[in-house]
DNA sequence: TCCATCTGACAGGGAGCCCTGTCAGTTTGT
DNA sequence: ACAAACTGACAGGGCTCCCTGTCAGATGGA
């Protein structure tokens, strides 16, 4: 009686890497596809056909990574917003000097970006207010950009007085606020030079602090 | 020879209603069912299908008003917003007294009318990014209250030292802030009475018209 | 070499939607 | 009363998309 080998049920290496591996590529290639497809086509446009296309990928692979249309839509958003927020917090951890330097060095360094990322910058400003779980995960980020621009405040300027859900409020106010100055800026709607938009951002980010201690 | 008595190639009273009047009439009730799908249930469960069922009216008709979809969603978010704009009019011309307190009434108008209208404010603040055709209506729309706080501002406490472009920025800021305030507000994100959302765009207001003049 | 696994191409069912067309029944003016 | 106009119900073609399934060919381990 010859045992079966192995069990064999389990995986081994195709083109020198492993199952894993494999897996994980394929994954990144349909993120990214998903990702340029919404900056480039929008989100009407990236069905899951079209995002296998543009993988180069057939469909089982799509569903060997995700559940469905939806999961991709957030997965590249998500992928596109931790690009954003390393962006931001490199500038902010790699600038020395005073608050407002380091302020100025983050919104300079998201314009750039912006810039330097048009695709991107279209699914993180645009884009992810089309789908409603791409909604859903846009509000959590510009959450966490408002808190994130609470405790910064806080850290550079000293506390607030305002109460916590004031201050969460007005940075909540702020960042949207910003958010739809960028987008508008991408859409022609806005005559504004990069460093003029810097400057309004930096001008509003020390109001906002300056406020938020002697009211 | 008779002749063919009248070309009759024109209209008639139906229901004691003449063409024009029935036409308009389902053309209100479809933009109605519109706004309402759109408020209720969302951009995509907005089909020309079910806004027909929801108007009570069949596909023909949809097409007697309509080029597509695509108008009928447009036409609804224009609906809502002349209704929004009509608010905060309302409560600026009839309120006399301080600029402050005009500012406050209309801010006031406004949040009470996105309290006792929550499905068209869904459209106008949520589903007015869902679909290219109502994002483009939407920017205009922010643009135009942009410019309207600008104005107002101007008016109450006297013309800016900013750039014009600067200024509509600022405006656009506030705006675009404000509604998302409102919209995190609406998900039960943001733990604000309805008094504390007045006064933190008062507020934010007041800065905004203080500092455009003494920057 | 041989077989199990992996991969890519593609077919096709099922569903939903857009839009057109038909058709019987109702209302109006003559 | 009669013909023309109007209305509502509905069928169905065409399209796209989601998702599953099949199948031949490529690759790697024993």
């Amino acid at each position: 009686m010859s045992t079966p080998a192995e069990p064999s049920a389990t995986t081994r290496t195709y083109g020198g890497r492993s199952a894993d591996d494999r897996r994980s590529e394929r994954r990144d290639r349909l993120v990214a596809a998903t990702a340029r497809l919404l900056g480039e086509r929008g989100e009407g446009a990236t069905t899951m056909t079209a995002v296998c296309a543009e993988a180069g990928l057939t469909e089982r692979y799509f569903y060997e990574s995700f559940t469905g249309r939806e999961a991709a839509l957030v997965a590249a958003l998500d992928a596109v917003s931790d690009d954003i927020a390393a962006t931001a917090v490199a500038a902010i951890t790699d600038t020395e000097g005073t608050a407002t330097a380091r302020v100025h060095a983050a919104l300079a360094a998201l314009a750039t970006w912006v810039d330097d990322h048009p695709g991107d910058a279209r699914v993180a400003l645009v884009e992810s207010s089309a789908h409603p779980a791409l909604r859903a995960r846009r509000r959590e980020l510009l959450g966490t950009f408002a808190d994130l621009v609470v405790t910064e405040a806080a850290e550079l300027y000293g506390p607030s007085t305002w109460s916590p859900a004031r201050a969460r409020a007005q940075g909540l106010l702020y960042v949207a606020g910003l958010a739809e100055l960028v987008t508008a800026r991408m859409a022609g709607e806005l005559a504004l030079s990069t460093d003029e938009l810097v400057e309004i951002g930096a001008d509003s980010f020390e109001r906002l602090a300056r406020d938020a201690r002697d009211d």
